[in-house]
DNA sequence: GGCGCATAGTGGTCTTTACCAGTAGCCGCG
DNA sequence: CGCGGCTACTGGTAAAGACCACTATGCGCC
């Protein structure tokens, strides 16, 4: 490489490559195309791979697409997820923006097994229902859903069940299981190979890694969840309170 | 390249490579060196290119660390962030877990001018307070904070104020500013050049960005944070509630 | 024994080249 | 006019090579 007159750190060409890339972006709406990889490589003086370097940087952010054999495009904007407080006491999870459906990719049931009968609070020769649902928001895949329920909670819950309303409601009307509450982790990941395809993202793309321990009104747990939200389309919201101990 | 005897997708060398380099790592804990890059190439029949690949796959998960001129090395574990209801109906922020410090690393004042002035819901012409202070837990940055305030809750605040301690016990006591809510986004992210520098992980790793405005007891907004935590440290639990309704 | 320098390690950046694989558009034929 | 095939586009994967820059270690000299 010939010398730069830009310093090591801050003149990088695939950081020049990166701002002129954002700045092209800035001027163009979700959909629209960027020049192809070869045509840049020509009008910026750069090797195919470090113009792709610099892609794939913003192409895990969620800024571009890329689709093999099409071409690179502008990406979609931000789902926002909100937890706020309602006028009561509870904590209430209201829906997300957006249209929203699952598709159910797996449903079965089986013995619960030591570890999950430890988590779950049954007996290890109690069945266990296992479903894995894709969650979708305006045709676009946004989730991928693994679901643990005891068996006895929902004795004829079928899958379709679980494409469309809210599940929660599902569970009280039809099984009399009154969610209430649950401990949730939150945090940053990144897509393997099944999840990229699923939710038609790149591998290690940044994503948000939810598990979720749900009760009923009598404590008992219901539910164990964890899901893979995509990066590039998720925001959570929430509403704290402090007292007068608080940090 | 010569004929691979695995499909597309799921023997890619760059795949072969990380499973390989996951497998080492599993046997290693954080600080151990893992081969050199050039070791790998020649005990794996792969390019250095390809190698870098799989491994800034996994640097960027936080798995491994790689330190200029001297190796690469087992990553450190996450810290975890518990959000939880007190017995009261407050949603309660504990301390995350770990010893917490701050360095502040900028401290102005400036008029808030039109954006932040409506933001902060005060006269443009009005002096807000700008620091930027870099957490720090047991040793390790793990966050870069940016707060606003307005100068009038925090007549003599001095930068030491906020390197340790609680800033909101702090407000409380010296101030009278009676904390109370707040509102806080959670997204996804990935560190720029910046950020990366100063929380010790490579550019475009996969971070947290937390904004928050909070009010206090009279529901006057008394802070604006925007907040980056590190993605391969940091984790957040949450309590929910649902009432009959929710979803 | 300590310090400084040089060398050999390490990771970091980039180019060039080759080839694979998917998609879209155009042209020709039925 | 529609369909199929071919070509030219697009992105995708990988290797080889060169050189830069940081760090650690060892050796020699004072």
């Amino acid at each position: 490489m010939s010398t730069s007159a830009l310093n090591a750190r801050a003149g990088l060409k695939r950081d020049r490559v990166r701002d002129f890339l954002l700045d092209l972006i800035g001027d163009k709406r979700p959909g629209d195309a960027i020049p192809s990889e070869r045509d840049l490589c020509r009008e910026l003086g750069v090797s195919r791979p470090t113009l792709r370097a610099a892609i794939d940087d913003l192409v895990r952010q969620g800024l571009l697409v890329r689709e093999h054999g099409r071409g690179t495009f502008i990406g979609p904007h931000k789902v926002t997820q909100q937890l706020a407080a309602t006028a009561g006491s509870s904590f209430y999870v209201p829906p997300a923006e957006g249209h929203w459906l699952s598709r159910v990719l797996e449903f079965d049931s089986a013995p619960a097994g030591a570890r999950l009968a430890h988590r779950l609070q049954v007996s290890p020769a109690d069945p266990v229902l296992r479903a894995v649902r894709l969650r979708i928001v305006d045709d676009e895949p946004m989730a991928i859903e693994r679901i643990h329920l005891p068996h006895a909670l929902v004795r004829g819950l079928a899958p379709e069940d679980m494409e469309s309303g809210s599940f929660y409601q599902l569970l009280r009307a039809r099984f009399g299981v009154d969610v209430r509450s649950a401990v949730q982790t939150i945090e940053p990941t990144v897509t393997d190979e099944t999840e990229a395809e699923l939710l038609g993202v790149p591998q290690y793309a940044p994503a948000l890694l939810f598990e979720r321990t749900t009760r009923d009104a009598g404590g008992r747990i219901v539910e164990l969840t964890r899901s893979i939200y995509r990066g590039d389309r998720y925001r959570i919201t929430s509403e704290l309170y402090f007292d007068a101990d608080s940090g």
